[in-house]
DNA sequence: AGAACGTGAAACCAAATGGTTTCATAATAA
DNA sequence: TTATTATGAAACCATTTGGTTTCACGTTCT
């Protein structure tokens, strides 16, 4: 099942939206259907399903079926993405060192190399 | 001298462009002016400028102006935000789903899991 | 069966986004 | 001084985004 998710959104772009990121907390707390989601929110319910559409195709709620409604709720996984993608930051505010090294640097005439080709991930990160 | 960051564009909008992740880590190895950085990426050194621009505005970089030349680098504070939001949803995985994840993908022994959220390496929000 | 409910799809729209080209300006080099 | 370099600002453009209204369809309640 871990490549079960082909996510049309990125988690990152999912995220970037407020009403977005309301949906996922109150999803967190119970499963809802629609209209009693949208019920929250100062928009049409059309809307709202939109948002949670959004939301599924990056694999953060998950939609079932039940009689006339379709119910929503929090699937956290994919937030693994981010959480790793912020490990990499965690250096430089838990390492001094890298304030140190800029400090260094600051020191220095002129920093040699622009040809690190750091970026490797301007695509998917697809997990 | 916390930073007077009063964010124009948020955390969460500013991270969720690939272009401008890669900008991030690029600027987290060092401090390097716009035409350096943006003979990196396909698009035009404008482009390039626009994005950082975004970035600047969510406190995620600093621009120095040295000579003719506007250097910018990584300022990893406002990504405490994104982390104080990610630990809300750290139980939910902590809880249930923490066995099949685990088998999934095994990270990191972090947390002490199913005790409280409270993650101690980051205090304040505030800096 | 017919009415009411819950939802998604479609068509549409305004604004934001990501990109371009052109131009102006300040700093350095000749 | 004049030319060149590094950059930002402005005008512009196509696509995406967040929202709406309308409509069709399946499910449940009389």
């Amino acid at each position: 099942m871990a490549g079960s998710a082909a996510p049309k959104h990125d988690v990152f772009q999912a995220i970037a939206d407020p009403t977005r990121r309301s949906l996922l907390k109150l999803l967190g707390e119970e499963e809802l259907p629609v209209t009693a989601i949208s019920s929250h929110y100062p928009m049409t319910r059309t809307a709202v399903s939109k948002h949670l559409r959004i939301l599924a195709e990056a694999g953060l709620v998950s939609e079932r079926r039940v009689g006339r409604e379709t119910r929503y709720r929090l699937e956290p996984e994919p937030l693994q993405e981010l959480k790793k993608w912020l490990a990499y930051y965690e250096r430089f505010w838990n390492n001094k060192l890298a304030a140190l090294k800029r400090f260094v640097e600051d020191d220095e005439p002129e920093a040699p190399a622009d040809r690190t080709i750091v970026d490797t991930s301007m695509g998917k990160t697809d997990l």
